[in-house]
Parts: structure tokens; sequence; C-alpha cells
DNA sequence: GGAGCGTATGTTATACTATAACACGCGTCA
DNA sequence: TGACGCGTGTTATAGTATAACATACGCTCC
């Protein structure tokens, strides 16, 4: 379970190396020539990275970002806050939030699956950069 | 501002009308032959919708749905609950979740645009009609 | 009135995102 | 050995969204 494949272990790196979410596109165009040549490759290992809580889905970018918790903390639903300037994604982990999450989601659903979280803004940094 | 070109009534209209989420090509579909026929007519219409508040976006979905809210209460941050099972989807209104976001909007950015907000799972309706 | 402008609308084409369907190879284990 | 699961690969296609350009109507300002 923890035992990425290769191709995976690759898909990983890249996400982990890059400082703004990547689209699976984005990905399938710089791993061509180390054998991921098709999007159902890419897709694959994506599903793959997130089953495991490698990687996440930004819903409203489309993109795919590395997890950046410590490994062992993975009860959180991934929440995000996105800077539309720079790109850059930093995730949100806050005891108050995973709280209201459960909260709403024992309210509105019998079951929950999935929690999405995602804010959208200008960063601090960028705010400063402002011409 | 608040008055709707004929177009924008119609999807509106439609939109009020489903008990699920549409996508922009389900609307497409449904008012081929009310005039509206390309995808960039739809697109336009919802984007007005949803400046107006409206109609609202799904991320996890790339779908939207009319909003469930009085006209006035225009604060909230769209936040819904969708089952997986059904299709439905319930806005969710919380004095506690908007604190948190505007709280967590705070910290993170500088100037917050936009905040996601969704659950996926089985609603209460659904888990009881289970084979 | 008509020139200039903005807004809404329409059309074509295309870009971007995601998955279906099927094929192959390889290890394991009964 | 052969049935199976699993990872992988390929082709094709479905589904979502926007760019770029064209047209038309209703303004206002002179």
């Amino acid at each position: 379970m923890t035992d990425l494949s290769p191709q995976n272990r690759k898909v990983l790196a890249l996400l982990q190396a890059a400082d703004k979410p990547l689209s699976a596109y984005d990905i399938l165009a710089k791993l061509r020539r180390h054998g991921l040549r098709s999007p159902p490759t890419i897709y694959r290992a994506l599903e793959q990275l997130m089953r495991c809580g490698l990687a996440h889905r930004l819903e409203s970018l489309n993109a795919f970002v590395a997890c950046q918790q410590h490994d062992g903390a993975h009860d959180h639903a991934g929440s995000f806050a996105i800077c539309t300037q720079c790109g850059a994604v930093q995730e949100i982990e806050d005891p108050a939030l995973l709280k209201t999450i459960k909260k709403l989601g024992a309210k509105f659903l019998a079951q929950m699956n999935k929690g999405v979280f995602e804010l959208s803004g200008t960063c601090h940094a960028c705010v400063g950069k402002r011409k």
C-alpha cells in the first residue's frame, strides 16, 4: 500500500518539486520522455497518490499538489488557500475547521466521503509585490 | 444589475426547476430550441447569474445550481452538501462555518475572493432507500 | 441625424480535462 | 500450467471551457 510503482514515484516527485499546482496535462508534458505518455497513465498515478494521501486535487483549479503535511496526519480533509496571483498553494490545517466539517457532514449527510475546502485570493507576499 | 436578459432568465428558470445540479452542456441541450445555441452563450449567462449571486458553481461536479437562499442573504460563501447517490444538493448556511472561513481567509490570504466548501456523501434519504 | 461607443449576442473553432474500452506482460499461487 | 490480479499501455472519445472574431441594438453627444 505504501510502496509506489516507479511511475507513481515520478509523478509524486514532480508534484513535490513544483511550487504550484500542476494539471494532469502539465505532468504529462513533463514526464513524456520518462515513460508516461498518455493521459490515463497520469490519471491512474494521481488516483493512486490521492488514495494514499500523498497528493490532493484542487477542485477549483482542476490541478494537483503534493500533500504538504507530515505523512502521519492524514486525518485532514484537504483544505487549501490558493493565491490567484502567483499560483502558490498552502495547505490549511485547522482544528476548528475540521470540527466544523465533521459537524456539518453529520448534519447534512448520513455518510460523508469527501470534503472540499478551498479559499482563493491574493497571498500576503503578492500584495506586497503589487505594482 | 438586478435586471436579467431574457436569456439569463431562461437559464435561471431552468436551474431553479432542476432538482439536481446541471452542467453547462445539460443546459445547452435543454435550451437549444430557445435560442441558446452555443457554449459561450451558456457560460456567459452563468457568469452573469453567479455575479448576481443567483447561481453557484459546484467545483467538484463542474455543474451549476440556482441559489437556494433568500435573495437578501448574499453574505454566504456558496457552501454545499452533495449526495453522490441521488444528486441532490443542499445549500449550507452555518454561522460557525462562515466565521471559520473568514478567519482562515484572513490568516492565509491578504485578500480573499472566493471560498469553496463542498461536502460529498450519501444523504439521509438515500441511506434509507439503500437496497 | 449620424458618428462613436458599450453591451449583449452569436458563431466557429479550438483548447483543456477526463475516461471508456480494450490489449499486453508479468508474477503468484493453487 | 493456467487462471487470476495488477500494473501498464494505446487509441479513441466524451465532457468542460474559452479565444477570437462578427453582428446587432440602443445609447449619448455633438
